[in-house]
RNA sequence: GCCGCGGUGGCGGAAUUGGUAGACGCAAGGGACUCAAAAUCCCUCGACCGCAAGGUCAUGAGAGUUCGAUUCUCUCCCGCGGCACCA
């Protein structure tokens, strides 16, 4: 008699069993090949486990027993995230030690983790918050200090009046609240410690590239560390000794900068205070700007505002013009250089101050678009794609409808700008232009182009330029014209040649034209194109002015990056401590390594009082002036936490060792990660910190690569059954205990893969999880009264065959690309098919080895009743894939008509002979067969036109 | 505003060197078993027309390329994520 299947018995009995032997321990000495699959590790919180963590968890888990299966020696550990604010606010509220708090959640977290039955190296468990750990972490610090990463400086930074401490750049969100507390970040001037990441600015970008990470998280890091290629040129300031740097990424447009402006912050500013003849004026600008906040300044829709610096003139260096100085606090004091060249006939925001100022715009560039034509042919060397753009909407002159043109139709296009003259018709008119600007007739253009005419009708919005146009010639290279409605009329934007430039470009006999064409707009032009106004640079491309205008005026191209160091003193107490001392002259000391760990103290009180609570710590300051002597003062700020889990997955390669934070050979046999799966919402701050620090420790000598993570993945965040994200407040929260109370953790692991892509979002339902728990269960069945039937050896068929051998080789690839859910579907079909067919032991045997990475605890169960070798992954016969026949479409005109079953490799002759004999097929052949198609195993086509 | 990703049945989602759209599962309806229910098993299940055979439409909307488009190209709409005075 079979018995029931019964999940909590079989779960507790298997994980009880892997604790013993301590089944997942990676292997120290191992011929095999590592594979390194690591989760993000979690903050413990008192909350618990996340089903979030649950998916990223099953997902390693389900790929680490299957690289296991597949012969490979891997390491997949776990480990806290340990210090952190929820801890130490929760003490300010309770007196609860934050020790406390955080090794309570850690054990509920353990547990949690455990009762999933993750194949963890619990060998290798780590906690930051562990004197043993942050140890390591300090000792890396005085690394970086000695190595001059490490620096302290007076700033203006972030404050988070709620958790009463600062933050790095990173931890503010773009509204200009903390990410953490909500709070309205404030700006203090306060003398803090950095690490210098902008030293690896340029290498994080630059190795960016060969990671196999999600294109999105590393254009997101693309855009952080906002790497910008231009040149740095300098003013003077009309008799003084004074000149202004700037930074500008568009050195071609030189002759059209008008005005300088500096930021706020620019310390030239004091230098030229008594040359300035309304200082007053200045001084009150500047301290106002100061005291307003970043978002403040850059408010939406917000006025620019800014002073004239009078009394003082700089000189253009390319035409030695004059011109005014201002301080405005659109400019940034800490990019660049702190001081721009205004060019406001092509930057937005330079346009928009003078407009506001009355300053004066002068254009030096004219936009170009390049179109290399073969008839009906547009080569995609176009700077700007809009070959297939819809450019205009004209009234055709013979017909009346309205059609729309799309730019790779169209050879030239003109406005005609004259006006019409009384008694004379828009089209007569453009004709009349367009001759008199061609010297061709229209007539001309239509024989030798073979083009078609067009009426202009529509002034479509953004053209101001041409609003008042009253025609325009079209001529199209072939008829494939658009009908278009009157309300879309309303859409489209209109591209402006000029007509010397059409006459320029007419020269009959040849197909390419280079089209000058300028968007008529009213704003700045801000896109490449080709100089004027530029003295000797006319009609020189952008590209090439760059270089060539920044060599004239003696400037040099200068790289700049918008990533900033990286803040990591921490007004707070639960976090690993700095570890410095000051002699009392105020240096700072790195703490020498036999002072390490530099305990964190015990004696303090929670409550925050907008210093760090290491300061009321009488037990730290009596050590520091028993090590260092009379006078000495503790640092008391304590580290971002971010610094702790920036090297955590070095720790993993050697957690015991003692002498290291990690030996050189354990480092280089584990390291890099090869998977490395967690949350998107670390896209920035810990995947790029963990690159700066792999990065530094490279050049420091201690790791031989230098990229810690090479494949990159990210799960989704799942949502509540309401569609809303999961959150205590709403009530929407799913605890996995209680899904595994009452399913078991294999349902739970199946169901969470099931539900759909491992990255995507996805909303929570637990009616789908019957699904799962029926699919377990019948596999159950099927496994426990396997043995009473007689097992058919392998008297499948051949389709038969095919399923299995195409289902071990969909879950492995399916594994190997993570795409978990589709693989949970080929197990059901397969199961699906061994129901119907009456199953082979031998394939039930392969599919519990499928099974195994999925749902563990049934599977081993089950395979230790059957004796089933789980050791192994099963292999497939390549030449067994594909059926010997299958069924295959016919389609006649692109609709299915029939099917029809045909050896796989059935000769064409053969498959046409057998659609065309198909009833529904041939009663649509009568019109005759112009053309055939057939493609092996796909499908038939036919066309009858 | 800019960049990136996405939009497929009642629902979660399958399907890409372009080749039978809707795999697998949930829900729903019908049936078998049962005194009854649960569980289990079988059938139906994109929309419309039709007794049926069959046909028409259908992957956010519109167009294009193709014998053939969820897949490639373009325009537009909507959702999500990131960036947003970075010169």
């Amino acid at each position: 008699m079979a018995q029931m299947y019964n999940p909590k018995e079989i779960e507790r009995k298997w994980q009880d069993r892997w604790e013993k032997s301590a089944a997942f321990t990676a292997e120290d000495n191992s011929q095999k090949p590592k594979q390194y699959i690591l989760d993000m590790f979690p903050y413990p919180s008192g909350e618990g486990l996340h089903v979030g963590h649950v998916e990223g968890y099953t997902a390693t888990d389900i790929y680490s027993r299957y690289k296991r299966m597949k012969g490979f020696n891997v390491l997949h550990p776990m480990g806290w995230d340990a210090f952190g604010l929820p801890a130490e606010n929760y003490a300010i509220k309770t007196s609860v030690a934050p020790q406390e708090t955080t090794d309570k959640s850690i054990n509920n977290f353990r547990r949690q983790i455990k009762a999933l039955g993750f194949s963890y190296d619990w060998s290798r468990e780590v906690g930051t918050h562990n004197p043993d750990y942050y140890r390591w972490t300090q000792w890396l610090f005085t690394k970086f200090f000695e190595k001059g990463l490490v620096y302290k400086k007076k700033a203006l930074v972030n404050w988070d009046p709620v958790d009463q401490t600062v933050l790095a750049n990173e931890q503010v969100l773009p509204d200009g609240t903390a990410e953490r507390s909500g709070a309205k970040v404030e700006k203090k001037d306060l003398e803090q410690w950095f690490f210098k990441i902008t030293d690896y600015a340029n290498e994080l970008e630059d190795s960016l590239e060969q990671l196999d990470w999600p294109e999105s998280t590393k254009i997101n890091q693309r855009n952080w560390i906002g790497r910008s290629e231009g040149a740095e040129l300098e003013f003077k300031i009309d008799g003084h000794q004074v000149s202004i740097k700037v930074f500008t990424t568009r050195s071609d447009t030189l002759f059209g900068a008008t005005y300088l402006v500096l930021a706020p912050e620019h310390p030239e500013l004091l230098n030229l205070k008594l040359q300035i003849t309304n200082w007053d004026e200045v001084e009150t600008y500047i301290n106002e700007a100061k005291n307003k906040s970043d978002i403040d300044r850059s408010a939406d829709g917000k006025e620019k505002t800014g002073v004239e610096l009078k009394g003082i003139m700089a000189i253009n260096p390319a035409n030695k013009e004059e011109m005014p100085v201002w301080v405005a606090d659109y400019v940034l004091g800490h990019y660049g250089t702190g001081a721009i060249m205004a060019v406001p006939a092509h930057d937005e925001r330079d346009y928009e101050f003078a407009q506001r100022f009355g300053l004066p715009v002068r254009q030096v560039l004219e936009p170009f678009y390049t179109q290399e034509t073969e008839p009906g042919k547009v080569k995609k060397d176009m700077p700007y794609d809009h070959r297939n753009a819809i450019i205009a909407v004209v009234k055709h002159w013979s017909e009346d409808k309205y059609i729309a043109l799309k730019w790779k139709q169209v050879a030239w296009v003109t406005f005609v700008t004259g006006g019409i003259e009384e008694g004379q018709t828009a089209e007569e008119a453009a004709k009349m232009e367009i001759e008199q600007e061609t010297g061709y007739t229209s007539a001309e253009l239509v024989e030798d182009y073979g083009l078609i005419h067009g009426l202009f009708y529509h002034v479509p919005k953004k053209v101001n330029r041409v609003a008042h146009a009253q025609a325009l010639l079209f001529a199209l290279k072939n008829d494939s014209r658009q009908e278009v409605s009157a309300e879309e009329l309303e859409k489209h934007e209109v591209l402006w040649l000029s007509a010397e430039e059409l006459k320029r470009q007419l020269t009959p006999g040849t197909h390419q034209h280079t089209l000058r064409l300028m968007l008529g707009t009213q704003g700045p032009y801000i896109g490449p194109g080709i100089l004027n106004n530029s003295g000797t640079f006319d009609g020189m491309q952008s590209e090439e002015a760059k270089q060539k205008i920044t060599e004239f005026v003696g400037g040099k191209t200068k790289t700049t990056y918008r990533l900033r160091d990286w803040l990591i003193s921490r007004q707070r107490y639960w976090g690993a401590p700095i570890p410095i001392v000051y002699d009392p002259e105020g240096k700072a000391h790195s703490i020498p390594e036999e002072h390490l760990p530099w305990m964190l103290p015990t004696d303090v009180e929670f409550k925050p009082t907008g210093t760090s609570p290491l300061g009321q710590s009488k037990e730290l300051l009596e050590r520091t002036e028993r090590i260092f002597g009379k006078g000495w003062r503790p640092e008391i700020d304590t580290m971002d936490t971010f610094v702790c889990s920036s090297w955590y997955f070095l720790r993993f390669a050697d957690a015991h060792n003692k002498k290291e934070f990690a030996s050189k050979e354990e480092l280089n046999k584990w390291l890099p990660v090869d998977l490395y799966v967690g949350g998107a919402e670390h896209t920035v701050l810990h995947l790029l910190y963990g690159r700066f620090f792999t990065k530094a420790l490279h050049d420091m000598g201690y790791l031989a690569f230098d990229e810690p993570f090479l494949r990159l993945r990210h799960q989704g965040l799942i949502l509540a059954v309401d569609g809303n994200k999961m959150s205590k407040s709403k009530g929407n929260v799913v605890n996995p205990d209680d899904i595994i109370v009452e399913y078991g953790a294999d349902i739970l692991r199946l169901y969470m893969m099931f539900m759909g892509p491992l990255e995507q979002m996805k909303p929570w339902n637990t009616q789908n999880i019957a699904g799962v728990q029926r699919f377990l269960e019948r596999v159950w069945r099927l496994g426990t009264t396997l043995r009473t039937n007689e097992p058919k050896l392998e008297a499948k068929s051949s389709s038969q065959e095919a399923l299995l051998h195409r289902t071990i080789k969909k879950v492995g690839d399916d594994i190997e690309s993570l795409k978990m859910n589709t693989a949970v579907s080929a197990l059901m079909i397969l199961l699906n098919e061994c129901e119907k067919e009456e199953v082979s032991s031998d394939t039930y045997k392969i599919f519990l080895q499928l099974l195994a990475p999925f749902a563990p605890h049934i599977v081993h169960e089950l395979a230790e009743k059957n004796g089933v070798d789980l050791a192994k992954w099963p292999a497939y016969d390549e030449s067994k894939l594909v059926a010997k026949t299958l069924i295959i479409g016919v389609q006649v005109d692109g609709k299915l008509r029939g099917s029809i079953e045909l050896a796989v490799d059935a000769p064409q002759a053969e498959a046409l002979a057998a659609a065309r004999v198909h009833p529904a097929v041939a009663k649509w052949l009568n019109k005759g067969e112009k053309k055939v198609f057939y493609v092996p195993g796909k499908i038939v086509s036919f066309s009858t036109v």
